[in-house]
DNA sequence: GCTTCATGTTTACATCCGTAATCGATGCGC
DNA sequence: GCGCATCGATTACGGATGTAAACATGAAGC
């Protein structure tokens, strides 16, 4: 089911990230449709967008369909993969790859409000089902 | 007790976070020690720990101390701090802010396990006292 | 005193990243 | 048919980053 392809999953930086996101909301999109999308408050301009657009293509995480004279652009790499992958890349290098570490770490900033807390208390919960 | 000084905590990159590891886990350190600390698994040349350190120095996220000839080195800036702050870059970014986004993703990318799940168990029943 | 070594400083250089402008081709309105 | 708007592709360019070599200087051995 998978394609057996590919090795290196390029790394997406913060500015191409933010173009993910557009598409991860709503795909296909055309260039102008992502610039509208993201360009509010980043305040990009459309020959912008479409350079990232391009470097994300070129990076396999984002796949073309052509639509008349332009492109339709759809996300290729999926949102939970990347989350993912950055995720569990920031718990190996500051945290020795424990996540618990991580919790604590916030915990004891206080970045867990109450609410925080219960969700967590409540995904534990559920998950120890 | 806190100089009221300065506004903004350059960031810092991932190369330049592994001279901070050094120098967090032991300060302070000569340019040569450092190297032998952080050289093994990544492989750098004295010079590039050299660089490493007067780009930190610049950002004001280690301080130097004259030895003789030669300076030690320490870190200004502390662990928790920046992992503190990467770590909210990262919950902010990824997941709107909502640690208990992160946790759910950890939790379902099965990146959590049974270990850690009692340890943030054993944390939050800790802070809810 | 002169050579050598250690050490910080300066310079280097390729790549990536953020941010575009320009170019070349195509379709559309008139 | 012709000019204009559009779209992808190409080129640009400064700053950050990774990685280091070259340089200057002072200490230390002999």
């Amino acid at each position: 089911m998978s394609l057996p392809e590919e090795g290196r999953p390029e790394r997406i930086s913060e500015a191409e990230h933010a173009v993910m996101e557009a598409l991860w909301s709503k795909a296909p999109l055309t260039a102008a449709e992502v610039a509208d999308a993201v360009g509010d408050d980043r305040g990009w301009s459309l020959a912008t967008v479409k350079t990232l657009l391009s470097r994300l293509v070129a990076k396999q995480a984002v796949s073309t369909q052509p639509d008349g004279r332009r492109f339709l652009y759809s996300p290729l790499l999926q949102r939970a993969d990347y989350v993912g992958t950055e995720s569990r890349r920031l718990v190996e290098r500051l945290f020795g790859g424990r996540p618990a570490t991580l919790f604590a770490h916030l915990a004891e900033a206080e970045a867990l409000t109450e609410s925080d807390l219960s969700e967590i208390e409540a995904l534990l919960k559920e998950m120890r089902k």
